[in-house]
DNA sequence: AACCTGACTTCGG
DNA sequence: TCCGAAGCCAGGT
């Protein structure tokens, strides 16, 4: 497919169903593949929207910090348990190590 | 067209 | 390393 001809929105939708299992990658970070680093709030509205008819995983993306954006009682718990139940590891200030899980793309 | 909003990011203190 | 402020995109009102 022609990605270059999509919108910006299109290319969020691509990248984010790329992240593989067990790996997460950044709002910013996705925003940056899509063609727009500094579309970070879009990739948010995209994953509300999207995700309503397509089936994404976007329990996948989180922000800079390496850690889930969600608030408890709003999605937290359950990103939380998504992500380890596919062996990603939060360490005791309910971080992510990046260095470790973030998806390398090529 | 102005204004608001959101699961953000960056930068300066 | 931890805030707070300011910047940013695109869709909805």
């Amino acid at each position: 497919m022609d990605l270059n001809s999509r919108s910006i929105v299109e290319r969020i939708t691509f990248y984010v169903k790329h992240i593989p299992v067990g790996k997460v990658a950044t709002y910013g970070q996705i925003a940056d593949m899509a063609g727009n680093p500094r579309a970070s709030r879009v990739v948010v509205r995209v994953l509300n929207t999207v995700s309503k008819t397509e089936k994404l995983p976007w329990h996948r993306v989180i922000n800079s910090k390496g850690m889930i954006s969600l608030k408890r009682g709003h999605g937290y718990e359950m990103q939380k348990h998504l992500l380890e139940s596919e062996g990603v590891i939060f360490n005791d200030n309910d971080r992510i190590n990046l260095k470790q899980f973030q998806w390398r793309g090529s």
